[in-house]
DNA sequence: ACTCAATCTTGACAGTGATAAGATTGAATG
DNA sequence: CATTCAATCTTATCACTGTCAAGATTGAGT
């Protein structure tokens, strides 16, 4: 907590931190590296020794976005005692989690090139979705894919409509959510 | 075609067309008025005297991408013969236009506080939706807006998803994509 | 032929990402 | 405890960016 010493000892967490809290307000567009050193009361050049550039503190940050997405998705998972639910409750997490920071959809998928196979929160997703068709329709394990994308696509794509203005009645979002997803079937 | 003369005399239209051209290639991310007045061969401030700034300059981009994306969901709809594919069809449109530029998505999605309302693309998908579910489901017209939702949330989603490795089979786009809009019911 | 508004250029400003050179320090070593 | 050294931070600087004010150029209408 020293302050005013010249070695700020926890630089690099602060910086993205501080940087996380400047996108969820205002977007990446705006954030520059400058202004967010100075926030951190250290000098212009200080946060590269930390990064070797500005994409490369973007990435810490797109970590740092995506275990909190990661964590969001998990501890429904861990919560949901109905195994019926488990599903619903996922998704509606899954578009919550960007309707309370609408501008981290936007930092999150599209910045990177995303492999489906190291994205962690996707897996997560497929793994229960897989396990929740499987229970509740009789078809086999490997003609499930489609079903899978179906779903996965929807929820993803809720997610960002609904910042959208005037797609989705905002009053009770959860309800709304849980309408539409559970508006078709399999 | 006066290329050396003091006035441009397409100015406004010339930018909008190579900014279109750099975003399909580079992305907004890189984008910058001066590169782009240089490559029309034009002096850096010119560009300002069309658009108030870079937003307004922008802007006018979205639009232009816009009115390309309504477009192609317009001509697949008039020329779609097969009323019964009607829906798949406009599905498909839909993923492949973001498909074929994948940087469109990025800017067209997250830049601007789009209003529903205001918005065409989404307003002739609805319309053939609703048209479409109407016909072949047998329920009231109100009762109707969930499933609409979902069905566009499906195919906005499957739109951004197709661009992240590994999810879909690239091979033969099409029928994949078919195969997940038509693995749901209603 | 003249005028004028639209268009374009030049020159400047502050803010940006980034780098090189050097200053400061905490921690490890003797 | 004194010394060393690598990690960390500052200062100075670079090329580039968006944008504006001032003035130059021109085509279209009088």
């Amino acid at each position: 907590m020293k302050d005013r010493s010249y070695h700020h000892g926890n630089l690099k967490h602060e910086l993205i931190e501080k940087g996380l809290e400047y996108i969820d307000r205002y977007g990446v567009e705006s954030l520059s590296m400058r202004k967010l050193a100075e926030t951190v009361g250290v000098s212009s050049a200080a946060p590269y020794a930390h990064f070797q550039n500005k994409e490369a503190f973007l990435a810490a940050v797109w970590e740092y976005i995506t275990d909190q997405f990661y964590s969001r998705l998990e501890e429904t998972s861990n919560t949901c005692t109905d195994k019926n639910r488990l599903l619903i409750e996922l998704g509606k997490s899954y578009v919550l989690f960007f309707y309370e920071n609408p501008l981290y959809y936007h930092f999150l998928f599209t910045r990177i090139n995303i492999e489906v196979s190291e994205y962690k929160p996707f897996l997560l997703f497929e793994d229960i979705a897989t396990d929740y068709l499987v229970e509740h329709i009789n078809i086999g394990r490997d003609s499930i894919r489609p079903k899978i994308l179906a779903l996965w696509s929807m929820v993803h794509g809720l997610a960002q409509l609904v910042s959208v203005k005037g797609v989705v009645n905002m009053d009770n979002l959860g309800d709304e959510i849980e309408k539409i997803l559970s508006s078709i079937s399999f």
